[in-house]
DNA sequence: TTTTAGCACTCGCCCAACGTGAGTGCTAAG
DNA sequence: CTTAGCACTCACGTTGGGCGAGTGCTAAAA
């Protein structure tokens, strides 16, 4: 499965260190560096090698009498290079110990996303889709003015809630008992079973002589209408953007960090991008090989968690010049110990 | 109320129009701007006055030959003659018809802390503050491994929840009961007053012939236990802050807003330093007023809103050179707009 | 054919010098 | 107290030259 067979073994090898150097200096890498590094060739070798490597567009120089910085397809061979003998490695067990000692499910994600920026140095984000939410607990709470609470607790321990304004008057004591008939009718259904029956239910012939059964019926249609759990996002680590400079103008380093704040505030925009690089385990996306050119500079390293109920994501977004191998590690493992304290739970 | 009556009321003016020209321009203020403006002197009286301003300490020159910036107290002279000669505004009405619209007290933070950045172009935030808040309804979920998830619907349909594991075990029908037991018992009461009254009932002579009771009240006590409505805080327009610069210096710039990023993450430390202003209604901190240092570059505007029964604040942070005539008046709108809808609910 | 030493060349970077002009402070007259 | 006039200051932008890291190329060596 290499993916870059035209390419020599030493050429790659060199390029991986190329890669390497310049991910820990941030200066253009020239042959003289390179040759220090114990290849076992002369500084003029290495030129030549650069210019074949330039060639296949692997690297470039920013100008004449510079040294090479790596393209985005250099770091695309970096990283499958790195992804072939890579040993899996296995979170620590506090980190681990500390997931399974979260709550619910919105804590484990703000726990999995700051352990993946404080391991990564970079921004971390965690993400819990919701396919096919199975009702655990519905409550239905009166407010003032006619208007009720709806609670939804589903998988996981999630809440989800909205007010709605019913179009009938309930009080305290039929609320309770609609959502009492409810919870004992629907636990254990998905949100679109639920929604289904509903309706079926409506139509049923008891249904039409029992009035309250009715009203219970209609208040749920309207409970449930609308009623899905939001992808939960938490994205932690914002700050360490600033640790870094992408380029030299300083213009285009603040440009490109105001389209990244925009884009962690906006985080529909982002979950919608995640989802795109979604189910394929272990997803890396580099620079230029983003769709959305506001995400053109960085690169994305997500890891979907899954045990069959509960599914979701974690991962990292950084420039393109970080250290990947790290970056991969923590996402990985943070992913595998996020499955395993699921199945465990 | 003139807090500064050393200065002549001329000279005051002349301040306000400097302040005026640097907010909107940015760069130092020259005499010859000065004396554009119509007050019927020649620059170099304004020189003269300006030295005054200066030894008064309400303006500094960046250097020598160049025009004069405001200082934190040259805005503070600008900022308390703003509020002397002040009509109130109010919000637009469909403004209030949408903050009105929101469901939970959640969305409608979320709604004021966006209309705050919006019109102001500075950082919004909207914050509720629990000050004794009052059980409208608990529920009692059962989760997996004996572990419960306790959900607080108080004032204002606000929703607070947290996992507990019981030292004994319940099942669903024991918990529904119990829930229905301490809602029956215990709702319109604040919480502090809900954990005083557990602690007597567990200690009365009829509880301890009630085991079913017993129970439950040793369960109510777990649930109660640090179970308090978080401080709320909704922070919105990070991005704007990219629009500024704040100093010649782009490295100066790059770290101020670091610090800011950081603060706007780490929300409990806002919370913490909001409250502080709270109370006075209207709070306006500038710059060096600030207690923080990391906060000096900025400047606070915050409006308490409150009905009695519940209370917070809206407000913006930006530079200290910011439009504090619009910032007031959005703030200022914005918070009485909030208390009216808390009103009329 | 590949590697290497040697060397001229390129070009970004640093710095110092300099002219420019906006804006001031001061003085002396109104 | 105000104002015209004027010398002075100083940040800013531009220019030009020296420096040096790093390259590309060529020709010899392996």
């Amino acid at each position: 499965m290499t993916r870059h067979p035209e390419l020599p073994e030493r050429d790659r090898r060199i390029l991986a260190a190329l890669v390497q150097g310049y991910i820990e200096h941030g200066e253009p890498v020239s042959s003289l560096w390179l040759a220090s590094r114990g290849f076992g060739v002369s500084s003029a070798t290495l030129r030549n090698i650069m210019v074949r490597l330039e060639e296949h567009g692997y690297v470039r120089q920013p100008h004449t009498s510079a040294g090479r910085v790596p393209t985005d397809l250099g770091y695309r061979l970096y990283v499958d290079q790195l992804l072939l003998d890579r040993r899996t490695a296995r979170a620590a067990p506090q980190v681990e110990e500390r997931l399974r000692r979260a709550g619910t499910v919105e804590d484990m994600l703000s726990h999995a996303s700051q352990e993946a920026s404080r391991a990564s140095h970079q921004i971390g984000f965690a993400l819990a889709t919701t396919t096919d939410a199975v009702l655990e607990h519905l409550d239905l709470v009166p407010l003032d003015a006619g208007r009720v609470l709806v609670i939804l607790v589903s998988s996981g321990g999630r809440i989800t809630h909205k007010v709605i304004e019913p179009a009938e008057p309930y009080d305290r004591d039929e609320l309770q008992r609609a959502a009492n008939y409810l919870n004992s009718a629907f636990k254990g259904h998905t949100l679109a079973e639920v929604r289904q029956e509903i309706v079926e239910r409506l139509r049923e012939e008891r249904t039409l002589y029992d009035a309250l059964m009715a009203r219970a019926l209609r208040l749920a249609s309207e409970s449930f209408d609308g009623l899905e759990p939001q992808p939960t996002i938490v994205i932690q680590g914002t700050s360490l953007l600033f640790e870094i400079e992408f380029s030299d103008h300083p213009e285009t380093t603040i440009a490109t960090m105001r389209t990244l704040v925009r884009m962690m505030e906006e985080k529909t925009r982002l979950v919608r991008l995640i989802d795109e690089y979604l189910g394929s385990g272990l997803a890396i996306v580099i620079g230029s090989e983003h769709v959305d050119p506001d995400l053109q500079p960085f690169s994305v390293i997500a890891s979907t968690y899954s045990d069959g109920r509960r599914s979701g994501t974690v991962g990292v977004i950084g420039p393109t010049r970080m250290r990947y191998s790290r970056a991969i590690n923590v996402v990985d493992s943070l992913s595998r110990a996020i499955s395993r304290v699921f199945e465990n739970a």
